[in-house]
DNA sequence: ATGACCATGTAATCCGTTACATGATTCG
DNA sequence: CGAATCATGTAACGGATTACATGGTCAT
């Protein structure tokens, strides 16, 4: 499983379920989430296989927490899952499904509509991607030699996240273009030519 | 839940579980699959609730095979949810997490390695799904005005696959040569010029 | 005091994977 | 005859979501 192997890697600093879940909201929900009730049960599994260990920590303001810090045994186990080669799991897409499958509709403009309700959505995401980049590196990525070696690994990270969002908003621009041109199909000459300097838009915006 | 959807899509022509389970791994692994193991009893959930019906085929040649269709309510249940707007899931990638937390290893050597053998697990899927591409359209998208409705939209998704892997390849290569950079920080000048010339190389590549 | 938020947990349910079981056909 | 492939299923387990339950603190 990874989700074990992803709260050995958030209690790098000892932490609560609660702290790890806020830490996911924040510069991860890219690759990873989980809720609380999964969190929870997760946690004390792991206590009991030995990799973490928990405390009460006492209320002196606010609600009691169980605060978990990793084992020798749990920071080897990690440092296992890193070196195991990367783990490819499969990805499911259901957006893209619908659209595989939306000829049934026969309606070129309820396509049309899809693919500029879900341009929105990722665009929405993308940009909470690109403030996490810009608070780690920098505007132009000025600070980025300057990153410690925790902040220039969640830095790839977050750029994949960033090229990952891009692309398929890119994608969704190709895909409208495509339909126009097919609603269209005897508008006047240079529809390639459109679609070409579109191109040229979208790898200035790089 | 969407596998249902997925088989009610996939279920256009009548066809048996095992069909349907070739039908995933052709051109759409890139964004679902299933195991028999899952398909078989949907399918059965399925036609108790009214969606399919399935009659056993006699086996002229070749063992028995059932053979599911759609009803009228399965059709109708399939358009509701290709008109009900995107569906965002939840996306996760362990192989990110891996990277995130790969800063416990404290050993770039190590990052690198990593980054070179997704590069290549990704690459290798890449070259699956622009063959899929071309069967579509043709080299240069040459049929690509000849395609019918179903195709198109077949066509679209495969697009995002392509472009999806392909920019997860691009960070890759951005991730590595950051990575050389960090480890030599003190090379010869022009260490952004070189990033700009890849800029450029991946542009064409387009 | 009331509602928002902090914090921890359980229960029910469903989704998905791996392993197992069965039997027929086809090819060498 | 034996191995590979076609084809259909069940069982066990584990991962993930949704709903439910509890109680404390803090600001208005």
């Amino acid at each position: 499983m990874s989700l074990d192997h992803i709260l050995l890697g958030m209690l790098a600093a000892p932490a609560s379920g609660y702290d790890i879940k806020r830490g996911f909201s924040e510069g991860s929900r890219h690759f990873w989430s989980a809720e609380l009730s999964q969190i929870y049960p997760a946690l004390k599994k792991l206590e009991e296989r030995g990799w973490l260990e928990s405390r009460l920590e006492p209320p002196a303001r606010g609600p009691r927490r169980r605060v978990y810090h990793r084992t020798t045994e749990g920071r080897t186990e990690l440092l296992r899952w890193l070196t195991a080669g990367p783990q490819m799991g499969t990805q499911r897409f259901a957006y893209v499904a619908q659209l595989f499958f939306m000829h049934e509709l026969d309606d070129l403009e309820a396509t049309s509509d899809f693919m500029l309700e879900l341009r929105s959505r990722l665009e929405e995401f993308l940009a909470l991607l690109r403030q996490a980049e810009l608070d780690i590196a920098g505007p132009d990525g000025a600070r980025l030699d300057d990153l410690s070696g925790e902040d220039f690994h969640v830095y790839l990270a977050v750029r994949m996240g960033v090229r990952s969002l891009r692309s398929r908003v890119d994608w969704c621009d190709e895909a409208l273009a495509h339909i126009e041109r097919r609603r269209r199909p005897h508008a006047v000459a240079g529809g390639a030519q459109a679609q070409d300097r579109q191109d040229r838009k979208e790898r200035r915006r790089g």
